[in-house]
DNA sequence: CTTTGACTAATTAATTCAAAAAGTCAGAAG
DNA sequence: CTTCTGACTTTTTGAATTAATTAGTCAAAG
């Protein structure tokens, strides 16, 4: 059976106290980075927070870039984690619908100052984050679509695609968002401004769910 | 009976040369605008395209944004007029929502270069421009709620809110265009890119109206 | 009332420069 | 050998300056 000698114990032990320290910063950074946003804060100020020197910060990271996709990778996950939880416990895709809407909507107002960046950055923002918000993306229609098809193996909706369907019900609802908050500099919506969005969303996705019990939604005559 | 004297006369063929000075300004305006975009265009090019001196536009417009708004409002009144004469010949609402669709992307590929100034100027555009945008828009919100009540009293819609629905709808069409030309820079999209916002587009158009035909979609329960 | 050339005022673009922040590295510490 | 740091260099950013272009004005002529 496999034994762990001494030495490689002790790599382990490394290994956990480098995550330990990876994990740190990237908490500290996440407070900075979700109060102040990208630009306002520096690497110093971070790395003082917590009482490492900066360069120990470029340890672990290999530019500021890489330390914020690395904070907005963390809490893509963790919002990822707690909806699919809960969307374990809904009853109905029209339920299942409305708890993802509210999740996600608590969890844009906790971190807003984290998407303003790539919200005023718009389609010239670096690599990495493309290639994260890209994965967001791909997560948000993969959640969308097993909620459509959980509707299609009920009998309840008749549509053949329920991918396409996702990414369009997806693009539809940023479009209930886009007038309040999109284009150039903005401020941190106010609260009324958040409610109208959520029920333009939820008002949005009623008719768009019924609009898939038709099986006529399938068939695309254009 | 009214009678027109001559002087009455020679007043209104003044005006009528006011007039016709007038739209030969706006027309040169927007050959340049259209094809250069509003910053590229100063008005002595505008000017002396029509052998014009830079004053006389001075004397028809009180400033630049004036013009600008000018040749806005006369394209935008082009484009309802033609919707609306294509409008009455549609025989279903459906067939309006796809004739609509298609009117309207005609439309801003044709003029492109003029929306794309109100596309990067985001929220923060002059007034007047916000105003004309503004009509716009209420003006669409009108056209799609005139089809959908022309559905709900056809007994094909079930809703008692056309007017919020069409808003919803209006929004939802608009998050179909967004990924491909909404934030910061960027030229003219592709003929390819544009063909697959009209399928996302009529899509959506038509998953939302048959949503509006189920009863539910009214009854709303947050 | 229209029109213009010559004028001024405002914007924009290009450049420079200093401060701040990002990022590197030789070597210390364990 | 891995982890860490202070001191260093390189890049970015922002403010200040200037030059050039363009918006906008006006007295006077047609």
């Amino acid at each position: 059976m496999f034994q762990l000698s001494p030495d490689t114990f002790s790599i382990f032990a490394l290994m956990e106290n480098q995550d330990k320290k990876r994990e740190l910063i990237i908490e500290a950074a996440l407070k900075r980075f979700a109060h102040f946003g990208l630009n306002k804060t520096t690497m110093s100020e971070i790395a003082s927070d917590i009482s490492f020197s900066k360069a120990l910060l470029y340890y672990y990271f290999p530019d500021k870039l890489s330390l914020f996709a690395a904070v907005m990778k963390s809490i893509i996950d963790q919002i990822s984690e707690e909806m699919l939880q809960g969307l374990a416990k809904q009853t109905s895709s029209y339920q299942a619908i409305l708890f993802y809407l509210d999740k996600r909507q608590e969890f844009v107002r906790k971190y807003f100052n984290l998407l303003e960046f790539a919200i005023t950055s718009g389609p010239d923002l670096p690599a990495p984050l493309l290639q994260i918000f890209k994965q967001s993306r791909d997560s948000e229609i993969n959640t969308l679509t097993s909620i459509i098809e959980s509707g299609v193996q009920q009998q309840e909706f008749h549509i053949k695609n329920p991918g396409f369907c996702a990414e369009v019900l997806l693009d539809a609802l940023a479009g209930m968002r886009m007038r309040y908050f999109l284009p150039g500099k903005m401020f941190y919506p106010d609260k009324s401004q958040f409610e109208e969005i959520l029920i333009k969303e939820k008002q949005l996705a009623t008719i768009f769910l019924n609009g898939l019990k038709n099986p006529d939604s399938a068939q695309l005559s254009f």
